[in-house]
DNA sequence: GTGAAAGCGCTAACAT
DNA sequence: ATGTTAGCGCTTTCAC
C-alpha cells in the first residue's frame, strides 16, 4: 500500500537521490528527468512519508500552536489564520488546548517537542515560565503573545491596547463625554492589567475626568453588577460613558443599563472589546475596540517561519517584536434598538 | 540538544531496546530497571522522537480531523472533544479546515496521508467521493458524518434528527399547537434535506396539520423573510408554531415576529436547532433541538481508535454505525423578554 | 546531472 | 529479563 520513493525511482528509471532532489528542488535536474520523476510520482499517487523525511532532516513540517481553548471564540480565528499561512508554506499545525491549565500547557509543549515541531506559537493569556525555559533549552523557535522578551529564537506579538483605548477615549470625547468610568478584568490576567493601565494613562493624557475604575471578572455578570455600582453613585459622579475591558463585560453593562429601575444618563455610551466576537452579533449597538485576531494568527506564523533557518544551515532571522494595532468599530451604543436583522450570515454547517 | 534514546540508555546503563520497551510497555521489565530507565529519561527531559518512532512502526500517533471551518461555532466543540480523547490515548490531532471547498478537502486528506496519520475523521457536511475513495485505497481508517456507508475501515456517525424532531413536535402538541410550519435550509445540503424529511415524516406520523414548509438559507435573513411569508398567510392557515432548520433561521424568525407591523399569533412558538451554539446566548428564549457536538467529536475519535489494530498485528474492529441522539432544550420561546443576564459566564481570555 | 550508500532515532525480531 | 542488530523511507555527502 505504502508507495515509497523507491517505487517512484524505479518507475522513472532514476535513483532515489534524484527523486528526492526533484521533489525538494535541492539541486538542478535535467528537465526531462524532472518530468519523468514527476510523472511517475503522480501516476503512483506518491505521497512523501513525512515521518521518514523528518527523521532524516531532524525537523518536521509541523508547527505547534498552543491556545487556551478552541471553544473560546477568541481562538478559532487565530487558529484558522495560522493554519492558512501554514498551508501556504506547505506546513501543518498541531493545535493544542491548555484549558487554562499550566500543567497541561507544559505537557502540550512536551508533546510538540516529541513531534519534532519546527516551532511553537504559544498564544495563551498567561504563560508558564517553565514553557519558555523548555523551548529555549531545546532551541526551538517560539512566538508568544504579550510576553516581554525577544531573543534569537523568541519572537513576541503585542497588541497596541494603548493606542486602541486612546482612540476610544478620543471618540467619547468627541461625543461630548467627560466623566468616563472603567470596568476591568481579573487583575491576575496580564491583558486585564495592561488594558486598565492603558485606560488610566490615556485618561490622564487627554485630561478627561477619570470616573471609577472597577475590576470585574470578564463575564456578563461582572459587567452587570459593576454597572449597578457605577450608576448608583451620587448624581454628579455618575459616569456618562463606560469603557469595559472586554465584550462580555460590556454586554453585562448594557443589560443592566436597560433593565429599568436605575437612573441612567440619557446618552450613556458603552465601549467594549470585541474579544469573543459575539458582541457584534448579540449587541449590534456596542462600540468596540477590535482585537486583530486573524492578524495575530498570521503574524504568529510569519514570526516562526522567519526564524527558521535552513535545516542544517544558516540560523534564520532573529526573533523580533511585532506590534499589532486595534480597530475602533463605532456603532451607536446608547440604546440597543430592536431592529430588523443585519445582513449578516454566519450560517451553513453541520 | 536533541536527547535520544541512546542517551537515556547510557545514563540508565541498559540497552536502547530496554529503554524502548520500558517506554512502550511492550514486554515485562524488572521493576528496578524500569525505575532506572524512567528516572534517567526524566532527568534528561527525554521526549520520544515521534518521527523516528513512526518510521519504525509504520504509522504515526496522529489522527487527522477534517472539518469545514473552525470559525464556524459548530466545530470548536467537536474538535476539542476529539482532541481530549486523543490526549487520553496519547495521540495528537491535526485539524484541517476545508473552507467548504472540495478541492481543498482532497488536498487536506493528501497532506494527512503524507503525515502517515493512523486515521482520518471527516466531519464536514458534504463529502467529496474522491476523499472516501482515496482513504479506502490507502487502507486508512476513516469516520464520516452522515455518510451512509460502513466498512472494515469505515465508520459512520449519524445524528438522530428523526427522533429529535419528533420530540419537538410532541412538545408543541402538548402546548396545544396544531398548525406547525417549517423553515428549512438550502436543499443542496444533506443535513437540510434530512431535517426537512424528518419533519414531514414526523408530522404525518403524529397526525398534526402540516403548515407550509419553506426552504431558506440557514441564515438569520432567510428566517426573517420566511417568517414574513408564513405569517402573512390567510388567518386560518397562519401557523401557531414554527420549526426552523437551524438556530440562525430561528433567530431570524424571532426577530421578524417581534418587529411589529405583522399579525402574530399570541402564543407563537418557535423551535430551532442549536447548531451554532449562539442561540442560547442571543435568544435565551428559544427552544432548540440540541445537536450533541461534543459527543460527535468523542465518538469520532473512538470510532477511529477502535478500528486501529496492532501496528503489525490484528486488524482491529470493523467500522460500524454510531447513532447519536439529540436533546430537546425547552425554553419559553414566545416572547424574548428582556431579563437580567443569565448566570452564564463564557468569559476569560486574552 | 546523477548514483551509491551512510545514517537520522527508533522498534522488533532474534539471541542470550 | 535484557542485549544486538537489521531495517523503517528519506536526505545528503561524496563519487562519478
Amino acid at each position: 500500500m505504502a508507495i515509497g520513493i523507491k517505487d517512484v525511482a524505479a518507475r522513472a528509471g532514476v535513483s532515489t537521490a534524484t527523486v528526492s532532489h526533484v521533489l525538494n528542488g535541492n539541486r538542478p535536474t535535467r528537465p526531462t528527468t524532472r518530468q519523468r520523476v514527476l510523472q511517475a510520482a503522480n501516476a503512483l499517487g506518491y505521497a512523501q512519508n513525512q515521518a521518514a523525511r523528518n527523521l532524516a532532516v531532524g525537523r518536521s513540517s509541523l508547527f505547534g500552536l498552543v491556545i487556551s481553548d478552541i471553544r473560546n471564540p477568541f481562538f478559532p480565528e487565530i487558529s484558522a489564520a495560522f493554519q492558512d499561512q501554514a498551508l501556504l508554506h506547505d506546513m501543518d499545525a498541531v493545535v493544542l488546548n491548555t484549558n487554562y491549565d499550566d500543567h497541561r500547557m507544559l505537557n502540550s509543549v512536551k508533546r510538540l517537542i516529541g513531534l519534532q515541531v519546527a516551532g511553537v506559537a504559544v498564544l495563551t493569556s498567561e504563560i508558564d515560565p517553565a514553557v519558555t525555559a523548555l523551548l529555549e533549552e531545546r532551541e526551538i523557535a517560539a512566538v508568544y503573545l504579550d510576553l516581554g522578551k525577544v531573543d534569537r529564537l523568541v519572537a513576541n506579538i503585542s497588541i497596541d491596547y494603548e493606542h486602541g483605548i486612546a482612540e476610544a477615549l478620543e471618540y467619547l470625547g468627541q461625543l461630548g463625554h467627560r466623566r468616563i468610568a472603567y470596568i476591568g478584568g481579573p487583575p491576575h490576567l496580564l491583558s486585564a492589567r495592561r488594558r486598565k493601565q492603558a485606560f488610566l494613562d490615556s485618561m490622564r493624557a487627554t485630561g478627561l475626568e477619570a470616573g471609577h475604575a472597577i475590576d470585574a471578572d470578564f463575564g456578563v455578570k461582572g459587567g452587570y453588577f459593576a454597572c449597578s455600582k457605577l450608576l448608583a453613585a451620587s448624581t454628579e459622579s455618575v459616569p456618562t460613558a463606560i469603557v469595559a475591558a472586554n465584550d462580555l463585560t460590556a454586554i453585562g453593562v448594557l443589560h443592566r443599563a436597560h433593565d429599568g429601575n436605575l437612573r441612567v444618563p440619557e446618552d450613556l455610551s458603552v465601549i467594549g472589546f470585541d474579544d469573543i466576537l459575539m458582541a457584534e452579533f448579540t449587541q449590534p449597538a456596542l462600540t468596540t475596540v477590535a482585537v486583530p485576531r486573524s492578524e495575530i494568527g498570521r503574524t504568529a506564523f510569519q514570526a516562526l517561519w522567519s526564524m527558521l533557518g535552513e535545516p542544517g544551515g544558516e540560523p534564520g532571522a532573529a526573533g523580533r517584536e511585532f506590534r499589532l494595532g486595534t480597530r475602533l468599530i463605532k456603532r451607536q451604543s446608547a440604546l440597543p434598538p430592536r431592529t430588523p436583522p443585519e445582513e449578516r450570515d454566519a450560517s451553513d454547517q453541520s
